[in-house]
DNA sequence: CGCCAGGTATGAT
DNA sequence: ATCATACATGGC
């Protein structure tokens, strides 16, 4: 590919970690590889990124705003600093920061967060993963050599389950085709769930097959930035049984979501729980 | 091989 | 309202 060079100065170094932000779970088209790079893809656009302390080191494969949108994507203008110093009057989440610290909330495309998370039910990493580069790769458009773009919803409304065989997605593959259809349709709005409370997004997402309270978490707060959403999966669920059975802590009201990703990495990842 | 995975739909109490 | 079970597939 014909490589675009740009480097982004960190204005807070420490409250990033490109690593952590994503490989924590909350996003599934970034891979590591073997020189230290990280490859995704955002929009429609292939990128290679490293962090060097302050410095993001990145290439891509379209002319452009790469550095507006990967602040956007990064949501820099965030102030995490004083977020995890509230933080860290609680106990449990102190840890978690001191281990994981750097951790952001990525703002993702909606649907594609509301897809993926759709794929990640009963479902583990790896394997989400993977259906959803063959998503990709079947559906998408190249946007340059053997990289994809993530499918829009109107081409995979016009799909059939048999059509979506080849992901091996199992019995989410309806899932998947019934977001597709009210999406495209705008049966779901997804303007109006951004431009609307919580409560609404809720309600809205939770018309679609396959999307409980745990995916419309999920996609509210990655795909629509809402980081009042608080999805609860198996490991969230053992944190508050184990370490919050009186209730979580009342700082994190108003970022639960990003609480949340310290908390759910933390408790998934950390040997202080002896995996 | 068996248990489990960033759950949800469905049907039975 | 709450509870049990099936669900496709494959990671570990």
């Amino acid at each position: 590919m014909s490589n675009k060079n740009f480097e982004i100065k960190l204005n807070t170094p420490d409250v990033f970690n490109l690593e952590l932000c994503v490989d924590c779970g909350q996003a599934f088209r970034w891979s590591k590889t073997e020189d230290g790079f990280f490859t995704g893809v955002v929009g429609n656009s292939f990128y290679r990124l490293k962090q060097d302390g302050n410095t993001i080191i990145g290439e891509t494969n379209t002319q452009g705003e790469s550095v507006k949108i990967l602040n956007e994507y990064f949501d820099f203008n965030r102030d995490y600093e004083t977020l995890i110093k509230s933080y860290a009057t609680d106990k449990y989440l102190e840890m978690a920061i001191t281990e994981y610290k750097g951790i952001r909330i990525l703002k993702q495309d909606s649907w594609e967060a509301l897809c993926s998370f759709i794929i990640s039910q009963n479902n583990n990493i790896p394997r989400i993963k993977g259906i959803v580069e063959r998503l990709c790769q079947n559906f998408g458009e190249e946007i340059c050599d053997g990289v994809y773009s993530f499918p829009q919803a109107e081409k995979l409304a016009g799909c059939c389950v048999e059509d979506l065989g080849q992901l091996r997605a199992g019995f989410r593959a309806r899932y998947i085709i019934d977001a597709a259809k009210k999406v495209s349709s705008g049966e779901v709005d997804l303007k109006a769930i951004k431009n609307n409370d919580i409560e609404f997004g809720r309600a809205e997402l939770m018309k679609i097959t396959g999307v409980g309270a745990k995916v419309a978490e999920c996609t509210l707060l990655y795909g629509f930035a809402k980081m009042e959403a608080f999805p609860i999966d198996v490991w969230v669920k053992r944190i508050v049984r184990e370490m919050y059975p009186d209730g979580l802590p009342e700082i994190i009201t108003g970022s639960q979501g990003i609480a949340q990703q310290y908390l759910f990495h933390w408790r998934r990842n950390s040997n202080y729980f002896n995996k």
